[in-house]
DNA sequence: TTGGTGCACTTGACTGGCCAAGTGGGCTTC
DNA sequence: GAAGCCCACTTGGCCAGTCAAGTGCACCAA
């Protein structure tokens, strides 16, 4: 019993189409073969080319224009399933691949700003897990979750252990739904004492500090991750279309 | 002669299932109606039913599961076309319609960060021109932009008279393409003796710099903007997918 | 020369139909 | 009763063709 994968028509001319891009075959600006070419030279239905050319269009490889042609935009520079990004990195990070060291992981009153993310009143009781990540022996960053206590319990969160897996993996199960979407706030501020210590910056250093919200599909938030990094060691890349 | 427009039929049913599932009609977690059903009720062949659910997968409102049907999520949290984003902002700001003054605008050596971010090299000649951004009187905000002396040659940038239009209209004609997507490079340190002064803060202050490097479709980059702003009074919010 | 007409070519929207593949429940058979 | 098979229903992929709408150029007439 042998299992071939062929992959549907309308793919491989995806894929082919985008070589010759890539290969220079068609350059940037040029037009595009039209759809009965395509036809004729890959023996497919037009439905069939439309919805190959559809796609690469959708992600930016080429642009339409109704009445002229279709006309090469190039690679797309735009990396179409994103980067990394910090909050997603946080969310999936394994404490057992990352070297560092578990700073505190129990119940704190929930300070006013991480109360406000999670739609909680400030004080309210929530799970604070905080780490010291170190990189070649120096430290460069702490991280932190919190989360609702009624989230928390019952799972490994609170406990003093390393995570089998990331934070994640544990809100998905306590929530019964998947983390759908995250929501970064970006600030810069000065550090407390703790992270004078912590990080080995001075008491005037400028720390980059994220808190990255998971909500589910509802708009729901679930989880903050918050990241410190001292702000002269460490940037934060993001690229995103124009319109 | 009258012109009335009709939507596409794919459209309509687009609209039409976007409303049910906002009203509640079909809620979180229920199945639509199969495809046949759809047929159906609203009188349309299988590829226009199917063309108009593939959009409503695309834009985050279902899921589909071969075999057993498709399901509601509910409305998209995430703004399927992005929220507002600093560098977006940058480029596009008329310095006619924000409150501020010209700090200077001329030729300078490029610093290395810049001349980084524009594919140069360090010490060429950029045409910088920055600006302090004030609200109710307090300065808020140092915003600059830097372009190559090719770039900005001829063009209104290098000149000391208020842009009428945003920074990008000028770069677009004088690339004679248009702006594709914006790099992102976002850090903290502290002010320089200069910028104390202009934002009124300590030199103990931690600033957030935002760096926008905006490229055409082929990652050729044209122009940097860059915001200097107070961590204290400020954050970057941003919201993305998880996956 | 200039202006307008018409045609060829392009993409957009849609129809009606086919077969394949995944899912789940009911039925048959052991 | 349990295992396995079959079938109905779902979505995925594909085809052949129609009509509409936008673009540009060749051609023709004033």
């Amino acid at each position: 019993m042998t299992f071939e994968y062929t992959p549907p028509k309308y793919a491989q001319l995806i894929a082919e189409l985008e070589r010759r891009i890539d290969s220079g075959e068609y350059p940037p600006g040029s037009p595009l073969p039209s759809e009965h070419q395509l036809m004729a030279e890959f023996g497919m239905a037009r439905p069939t080319v439309v919805k190959a050319l559809g796609v690469l269009r959708d992600q930016g490889w080429i642009v339409t224009h109704q009445g002229k042609g279709r006309f090469v935009r190039g690679r797309p520079a735009m990396p179409t399933a994103q980067q990394v990004r910090t909050g997603r990195e946080l969310l999936d990070r394994n404490e057992a691949q990352v070297s560092g060291r578990l700073l505190s992981a129990g119940e704190v009153e929930a300070p006013n700003r991480i109360a406000t993310y999670l739609g909680i009143k400030p004080a309210s009781p929530v799970v604070l897990r905080r780490s010291l990540v170190e990189h070649d022996g120096e430290p460069i960053e702490i991280s932190s979750a919190w989360l609702p206590v009624a989230v928390a319990d019952g799972t490994a969160l609170a406990e003093s252990a390393d995570l089998k897996h990331g934070v994640r993996r544990y809100v998905e199960s306590a929530a019964g739904a998947s983390l759908d979407h995250i929501v970064e706030h970006v600030t810069a501020r000065n550090p407390t004492k703790e992270e004078c210590g912590l990080l080995g910056v001075k008491s005037s250093a400028a720390l980059l500090t994220v808190y990255a919200v998971a909500c589910d599909a509802t708009g729901r938030p679930w989880v903050v991750v918050e990241t410190v990094l001292p702000g002269d060691r460490h940037e934060l890349e993001d690229a995103y279309p124009i319109l």
